[in-house]
DNA sequence: ATGGTAGACCTTCTA
């Protein structure tokens, strides 16, 4: 099972390029983040046109998360639990059926910036709530793959430039610290040697030619329960993406399960 | 220290 995450940066805006790469990458199931519409507005029929189901979790302007099949998606869940106020759309899940299911989590973590104001407590209030979640989860026992925009720099090698990064809610020590506390809830990055390997970066900024001089950095992950990492077979990243014609700023992570 | 780009949408906010 081929599972894919990408933030497309508006689905609408986007369409023609995220409908190549859905044909040419033939994903089983991708996570969508940064839809950046409402239900209503989800070109679900192309996607459904290439044989996929489809689930949405959207809202206006901002935000909005999506999962895409082949096979059937069951128990459909959207928001992130825990917190009954939280109106902004950035989680979706649901249990990819099959001969071995596998429940997908689709999750688009809050910025965060500027430090200094009520984003980032709420980026650190959401991580919390993301562990919280995990730590259900685990306790099935079963598959799971959370993947998604983390908006976390895990270690000063997933930049190009880690000094550019000081202070920034992405590379803030809370935030890699609650990265790192999800992971040791015993989940599994799928992360090969690789694509660990400075520049396996997944995001490169539109603004003064990052893309033109490599100044990336890896924030979109994919996290594996025990079950789910017993499974992997392979990790890839399609940096050639960021080159396309009005390209997303990320690029899609994609993992193979076999399942 | 600033500005550089992109998208939604109505004028500025988010990233």
């Amino acid at each position: 099972m081929r599972i894919a995450t990408w933030n497309v940066n508006s689905v609408n805006a986007r369409l023609e390029t995220v409908l190549r790469w859905f044909e040419e990458a033939q994903p089983d199931v991708a996570c969508l983040q940064e839809i950046k519409c409402v239900d209503e507005k989800f070109p679900a029929e192309a996607f459904e046109r290439l044989g996929y189901n489809v689930a949405v979790h959207g809202q206006k302007t901002y935000n909005g998360v999506a999962l895409i099949s082949k096979r059937p998606l069951e128990d459909v869940r959207r928001g992130l639990p825990g917190d009954d106020t939280d109106e902004q759309a950035r989680y979706i899940e649901a249990v990819v059926s099959g001969a071995q299911p596998v429940r997908v989590g689709c999750l688009y973590l809050p910025n965060g910036n500027p430090v200094a104001t009520e984003k980032f407590a709420y980026k650190l209030g959401w991580m919390a709530r993301l562990e919280a979640h995990a730590r259900e989860l685990l306790t099935l026992e079963e598959p799971f793959a959370l993947l998604g925009d983390y908006n976390v720099i895990p270690e000063r090698r997933d930049a190009e430039f880690p000094d550019n990064w000081t202070g920034d809610a992405l590379f803030r020590p809370e935030s890699r610290a609650a990265f790192r506390t999800l992971k040791n809830l015993g989940l599994t990055e799928a992360y090969l040697q690789a694509d660990g390997a400075p520049g396996a970066y997944t995001f490169w900024d539109y603004q003064a030619g990052a893309w033109q001089r490599n100044n990336g950095i890896r924030i979109d992950h994919a996290l594996l329960s025990p079950q789910a990492a017993d499974l992997l077979t392979g990790v890839s990243i399609h940096r050639d993406v960021r080159s396309w014609e009005k390209p997303s700023d990320h690029v899609p992570l994609v993992i193979e399960l076999d399942a």
